[in-house]
DNA sequence: AACTCCCGCCATTGG
DNA sequence: CCAATGGCGGGAGTT
């Protein structure tokens, strides 16, 4: 490493520059005008880059190039550029090698370089570090699939209303500059954005197991995140422009106290260029300008594929069943966290689970739970040796035929077939999704409902209840299930409850190209904002007026509202209807998801009047759907009974992870889940098998995550945590009118369920108005077709999840309390309960502020 | 001055 | 202990 490690600039430059004979050419060029000189680089890009094949070419003249070699020529993206051309893009074999000493020789950057580049190349699963200084690469053979599953888990993860939020306070920040009042607006956008949110986590995908195993520890570094991540906030985006500051906040998402947070959003930036270098040099964004009032932003713009339809059929009917994943293989993952002595520990990015680490083991110790990791054991072993093997089978399998299920039973007979087997059954369910154009119509509300249902299943419950909740999600082709890891960090309750900005900022935006231009006035439009009656600030409103009086077409604006507001009337009555109809229990949980997830694509359609009734309609399909899945489900289990408690108890293995992953699950591991779960009522529903390992949380009380934690969060979750599997047996229509209240889809009788929420909550969720108000800006972009709309959100979003102390506890317990037995950890987690929520908290913020460790 | 973001120090990790 | 990794932020080039 020493050598080509870190070669010093001025050695670089001077002897060995990556430059071909045309290089010169460039040079001149660029001392010309560096608009030139980029525009050359642009053109020269697809076809390939002339000097990236032959880096190690010439050498330059010393001095003189290295003046003239622009920042540029060294940039990232251009590197990765090189990079890329030296390997097919559509691999024939996957055994590509890549060894990073070549590279880094061949390319003659530092390591580091490569590393860079790599991290984000993993993240999209285009390569798959192998060993040490060893990546094979994959190209973009499963692109799509990495893509379509981070625009699922983006989905889940809410990304999308997160964002709606942000931009909201970065709005209201502006308008009243009052510093603080700015810090905590900002602030609070991102906690509320962030409580109930996974933290980061790292999707992978069947094909791409971590092939090394100490692969899996780092597997939640940053940069591979922050990658998925911002992938992600494109793909749930609408106009799919993401600016760079509402992505760096999101990103951070963890601790906003203000000094800090300021230099945290500076490295975030920073980082956020290196990915979008190398996602430029992959064709997937581009740069972009976001004006408003304010100013111009940077942006960022996809120009990527836009539409995974096999995906997105599969992600229904792969969240119908996702299943939570007890132990599973996290175990590497984990390892380093804590060793199983628990005297090891080293985290990279979670010192703070050090003591968490200690905390767990006592209170093992006290509740004796279970074993900690027989079975993980096992588990981890299928999937990282034994299994390989099979998956790769599975997969292949899979990704030939989508539709049909026969998977090869091999080892895992049923549970295996109960796995996967729902795909072939749910077809219905999953009707084709057209493309989801969102002004297309009606189509896309189809594909929308299902599939976000099931995303709050997995995502959200589990973050509530334990910091690391793996989840198993069944993978229809991609041939495994991915697990789902989800940091501690979530369950943190978002501390102050704010008020939602009711205001609706109505914000004109234009795009303007790099190239410059920007759009033609004409295209300004302005998002219409429902404005939230909940709130009752005078000064959103204020800013509220201001706007419209400046938007110059507020009655654009305003169109939206009354739409939104009649769709959600109806859908909530449908829904209401629908639910009635069906007493399962196990249904409960489902029209909830659905109507939290009702997708801005979803509710706001331009098409007005015609929207409504597509939705209507296409909500009745889906519930239609619902139904007969359900049946067909409930026939083979007449009862739902979870059997959460006893897999919480086995499940007990010390698994935390610093963050979530989204792993493959070996199919024995399934055939375990299944065991235990006995999830034979609802395919869809998933079952859930809590492994807290000890109650990572830092506070014993709620972490706990076990079953019984479960409870819990779900009247908080309400929306998502109705879909929760739960189903234990109350699917009383109490809960799913309360649900449906949360969601604002239907009015509920005040507060139902007023014990849960909160007051903020209430306040936020409750009101239908405020449910609908959507914030957002409009993007409109010189060259698109007119303007878009903004997606809606439902739902305040704020997944209450931890909820307020307040509201969890009691109620929620009388609710959902299941009658399944409780594990022993359960009974104390009910216990301490309340008390817990806020201990809770406090804690997991204080991690990511002060990183200090050993 | 604001954007970008390269560079490389240095902490982690794993072996 | 060493080498591989990769977090991170100073500060330089661009706009």
């Amino acid at each position: 490493m020493g050598p080509l490690s870190t070669p010093k600039k001025g050695i670089e430059a001077g002897s060995v520059d990556p430059w071909t004979p045309t290089s010169n050419l460039k040079i001149l060029i660029s001392a010309a005008s560096p608009e030139i000189r980029n525009r050359e680089k642009e053109l020269c890009l697809d076809p390939e880059d002339r000097d990236a094949l032959d880096p190690t070419l010439d050498s330059e003249n010393g001095e003189e190039s290295e003046k003239m070699i622009s920042r540029k020529d060294k940039s990232l993206g251009l590197l990765c550029r090189k990079f890329l051309a030296r390997y097919p893009d559509y691999p024939k074999s996957a055994l590509n090698d890549i060894c990073l000493d070549d590279v880094a020789t061949e390319l003659n950057v530092e390591r580091r370089r490569i590393y860079d580049i790599m991290n984000v190349l993993e993240s999209l699963h285009m390569v798959s570090r192998s060993a040490k200084n060893r990546y094979s690469w994959h190209g973009r053979t499963k692109l799509e699939e990495t893509l379509a599953i981070l625009k699922q888990v983006g989905e889940e993860q809410r990304y999308g209303q997160q964002m709606q939020q942000i931009r909201q306070r970065l709005l209201e920040k502006e308008f009243e500059c009052d510093g603080e009042e700015k810090e905590n607006a900002v602030a609070a956008a991102v906690e509320d954005c962030e409580h109930g949110q996974k933290e980061l986590y790292f999707v992978e995908l069947p094909g791409v197991e971590f092939k090394a195993a100490s692969v899996n520890s780092r597997k939640d570094k940053s940069l591979r995140v922050m990658s998925q991540k911002f992938v992600m906030l494109f793909l749930v985006s609408n106009p799919r422009v993401v600016s760079l500051d509402v992505a760096a906040k999101i990103l951070i998402g963890e601790d906003h106290s203000a000094d800090q947070d300021k230099n945290k959003f500076k490295t975030k930036v920073r980082r956020l260029y290196d990915i979008a270098n190398v996602l430029r040099s992959l064709k997937l964004i581009e740069k972009v300008h976001v004006t408003e009032e304010r100013g111009r932003k940077p942006a960022f713009e996809w120009v990527g594929p836009e539409e995974f339809p096999q995906i997105q059929k599969s992600m229904a009917e792969c969240r119908k069943k996702s299943v939570l994943q007890p132990c599973a293989s996290v175990e590497n993952c984990a390892k380093n966290l804590f060793s199983s002595t628990a005297t090891k520990r080293s985290f990279t990015r979670h010192p703070s689970l050090i003591k968490l680490a200690k905390k767990i083991q006592d209170d093992r110790r006290k509740i004796n739970s279970a074993p900690s990791s027989p079975v993980k054991c096992a588990l981890s072993d299928c999937s990282n040796t034994a299994v390989p093997n099979k998956m790769a089978q599975l997969a292949a399998i899979c990704k030939l035929e989508l539709a049909q299920e026969s998977i090869p039973a091999g080892n895992p007979p049923a549970a295996a077939e109960r796995l996967w087997s729902p795909t072939s059954t749910d077809p219905p369910t999953a009707p084709p999704l057209v493309p989801q154009d969102p002004k297309a119509g009606a189509p896309p509300v189809t594909h929308t409902p299902l599939t976000r249902p099931t995303a709050g299943s997995f995502a959200y419950i589990p973050s509530q209840c334990s910091p690391l909740i793996p989840v198993i999600l069944p993978q229809q082709h991609g041939g495994g299930p991915y697990a789902v890891y989800v940091h501690p960090s979530a369950l943190r309750p978002n501390p102050q409850a704010r008020p939602q900005p009711t205001s609706l900022a109505v914000r004109s935006m234009t795009f303007e190209e790099k190239t410059g231009h920007s759009p033609p006035g004409g295209y300004a439009s302005k998002s219409p904002l429902v404005p939230a009656m909940a709130d009752g600030s005078p000064s959103s409103l204020k800013r509220l007026f201001s706007d419209a009086a400046s938007d110059s077409s507020p009655s654009k604006a305003k169109k939206p509202d009354p739409n939104c507001k009649d769709s959600s009337t109806k859908l909530g009555n449908i829904l209401q209807a629908h639910l009635k109809s069906r007493r399962g229990g196990c249904l409960t949980s489902r029209p909830s998801p659905r109507a939290l997830h009702l997708d801005p694509e979803f509710l706001n359609t331009p098409g007005g009047a015609s929207t409504n009734q597509t939705l209507d309609q296409s909500l009745e399909n889906l519930l239609d759907k619902d139904d007969r899945a359900a049946n067909s489900d409930s026939e083979a289990g007449s009862t739902p009974v979870r059997t959460v408690p006893l897999i919480s108890g086995q499940i007990h293995s010390e698994t935390l992870l610093p963050a979530g992953y989204l792993i493959p699950i070996s199919q024995q591991s399934l055939n375990y889940k299944e065991g235990c779960g006995g999830e034979t009522s609802k395919a869809q529903t998933p079952t859930y098998i809590y492994q807290t390992p000890t109650a990572a949380a830092t506070p014993p009380q709620a972490q706990e995550a076990t079953p019984t934690s479960l409870c819990l969060h779900k009247p908080t979750a309400s929306p998502h945590a109705a879909q929760h599997p739960h189903r234990l047996h109350s699917p009383s229509p109490a809960i799913l009118n309360f649900t449906l209240q949360n969601l604002g889809l239907i009015s509920g009788p005040g507060n139902a369920t007023p014990t849960q929420q909160t007051p903020e909550r209430s306040s936020t969720v409750l009101s239908p108005i405020s449910t609908l108000q959507q914030r957002g800006l409009v993007f409109i972009k010189p060259g698109s077709p007119a303007t878009i709309q903004q997606p809606v959100t439902l739902i305040s979003v704020q997944q209450p999840l931890m909820s307020t102390p307040k509201g969890a506890a009691l109620p929620q317990h009388s609710f959902f309390h299941t009658p399944v037995s409780l594990s022993p950890l359960a009974a104390m987690v009910t216990s301490s309960r309340q008390p817990a929520t806020r201990t809770i908290y406090v804690p997991q913020r204080k991690l990511d502020v002060h990183p200090e460790d050993s």
